[in-house]
DNA sequence: ACGCCTACCTGCTTGC
DNA sequence: TGCAAGCAGGTAGGCG
């Protein structure tokens, strides 16, 4: 599940394969992944183009190349990426390869094919233009919760304009960039807040806790080089921070700080890990917490 | 602003 | 055993 830390991993290990390479060619047999412009355009755009820099937006690749062009690579779910020599094998989900100018390839796996890809161009400020060139790409993504400028300061700010609950808001990439299922369940259990906590509600202690809980879990996280769960592996093999989890996946099992089990409800469709003991809601919010448990769970056929 | 839904996908797990 | 529903979740878009 790549989030903030693994798409970092891998642009951090794509680089020296890729950079001061030239695209010699492009193929794909899954050209609905390709968003802009249109895959015989994408093919025609990245080919002969050198590739500059290899950096990383929220959970996006960013792949400058010359005459002011950039790459995008969204994994997203399940996608894998590898360079290699033209002889090594692949498999029935490789389904992006691009030929480099050393002879390698740059393979894209993508077993769910949730994957995008989109070739832009960059501007004087080197920020990537949409494609009407009238917005910028990452125009509706929040801060990086690792750039300096991502203050406490700020992060209150943020904070208290919101009314949502806690656990969707981090998952909002339009309030912070780059944190998925995995390190929201991780932030709140460090920081000790209740999954289904309103953001407003939150004393100055407990918001100068999440927000340091949100930064430090994703620089555990990269220095582990991510969390290999499911799909997820980066360049250099898998990554090491499952091993170090504290809820996520955990369910059942004792939490690190009192020993009692880790549950697990659904929330807005996503799983979510907590301690109800570390993690509680305050009495006035219990409420809403039931109300929102108690719901129906989702009808209807999913296969037509 | 917010919550909720659906769609996109495939492979693994679960239940009958 | 075999089949199929359920589930996993990042992101876009739609609805109320």
């Amino acid at each position: 599940m790549p989030e903030l830390p693994e798409v970092e991993t891998m642009a951090r290990e794509l680089a020296p394969r890729v950079v001061g390479r030239t695209i010699t060619a492009f193929h794909t047999d899954w050209p609905r992944a390709i968003r802009h412009p249109d895959p015989g355009d994408f093919a025609a755009g990245v080919a002969g183009r050198e590739v500059l820099d290899v950096a990383r937006r929220a959970k996006w690749l960013v792949l400058s190349l010359t005459d002011d062009a950039a790459m995008i690579i969204q994994v997203k779910m399940t996608g894998q990426l590898f360079v290699v020599s033209p002889e090594t094998g692949g498999d029935r989900h490789v389904h992006h390869v691009f030929a480099l100018s050393d002879g390698m390839e740059l393979r894209i796996r993508d077993t769910r094919k949730f994957g995008r890809l989109g070739l832009y161009r960059r501007n004087e400020a080197g920020r990537v233009l949409g494609a009407d060139e009238a917005v910028e790409l990452f125009a509706g993504h929040g801060p990086e919760p690792l750039d300096p400028s991502f203050t406490l300061a700020a992060f209150r700010k943020r904070l208290r304009a919101r009314r949502g609950r806690l656990k969707p808001l981090l998952l909002d990439q339009s309030f912070v960039a780059g944190i998925g299922n995995i390190y929201a369940d991780e932030a709140l259990w460090l920081a000790r807040l209740h999954p289904l906590r309103r953001a407003d509600s939150l004393t100055p202690a407990a918001e100068r806790r999440l927000y340091r809980a949100i930064r430090s879990v994703l620089i555990e996280a990269i220095e582990r080089r991510g969390s290999s769960i499911d799909d997820y592996t980066s360049l250099d093999g898998d990554g090491q921070m499952q091993h170090h989890l504290r809820v996520y996946g955990r369910i059942g099992r004792p939490c690190h700080r009192c020993r009692r089990p880790i549950r697990r409800i659904v929330l807005g469709a996503r799983g979510t890990h907590f301690c109800s003991w570390c993690q509680r809601l305050p009495a006035s919010q219990r409420g809403l917490a039931t109300a929102t448990l108690l719901r129906s769970p989702r009808t209807g056929a999913r296969r037509d």
